[in-house]
DNA sequence: CAGTATCCATTTGGATACTG
DNA sequence: CAGTATCCAAATGGATACTG
């Protein structure tokens, strides 16, 4: 990743008590980063579908319509690393690999069904809108 | 957009009594599509943005830090579209536009500002768990 | 001021083939 | 089963120039 130039990096803000500031409106800053893993298209869907419970990756795969191997592959390291997930591999064979919300990704994936369930139950609405919006 | 075609794309479903249903699970789904634009990159940050009340074209600009103009029009516009946010342009000259959240937009907005009180709250936890998997 | 248009670099993402 | 590796197409996004 090449850095973006387009203004004078900020560096990661503090406040007078010299604590982190994780200002979400500010460009670089971590929390920004974390934000778009979990929000983004897919990171969304894989942490709602592991509200059920632990799941597996075809099982995964299969629920999350349309996502290739190669992305879910991507987003659950990344939501592991960032602490969201957990990843249980049984070193057998065929391979058996577990993934769980930790707590951290449990608080995250409510507030992220919260959403959807606010947004599904607008739907109406949202379509409206368009029609609305299109007929000019 | 081209169609993808990794799989026959499913029609909307529908329940047993004829109504849509809008699981956002299932490919091509329109609740999918309206929570992709409202949670993406930069319509998240402006639609929070905006909980601070009306705001202009390069306000919003300033509080996004790192959108560029194009990206900025192109998601108000898709917000405007979906119903989230209403534009209203005086016709003078230099021109002004307004920006404000539509009711369903604050609903969102709120929904979203929760989600990321939460994330922020918690990133010591996000950068603790990234330093523990980079180290390994 | 509030955009649009154009061009180009970077990133994302999918299809396919392969492995332990 | 649970991935990784490779290649290539498409989407995203930024810099710049321009307009009413």
């Amino acid at each position: 990743m090449t850095a973006r130039t387009r203004r004078p990096a900020r560096p990661v803000p503090t406040d007078e008590l010299g604590q982190l500031l994780f200002d979400v409106f500010a460009q670089d800053c971590p929390s920004r980063h974390a934000l778009e893993n979990v929000t983004g298209r897919w990171g969304l869907l894989a942490l709602v579908a592991l509200r059920d419970g632990t799941a597996r990756f075809n099982a995964l795969r299969r629920r999350v319509d349309g996502v290739s191997e190669k992305m879910l592959a991507q987003t659950l390291r990344t939501l592991e690393r960032d602490g969201f997930i957990h990843r249980a591999a049984q070193p057998t064979i065929p391979p058996r690999v577990d993934y769980t919300l930790t707590p951290l990704g449990r608080e995250t994936a409510d507030q992220l069904f919260a959403l959807i369930q606010q947004i599904e139950g607008r739907m109406p609405a949202v379509l409206l809108a368009q029609s609305q919006y299109d007929e000019r």
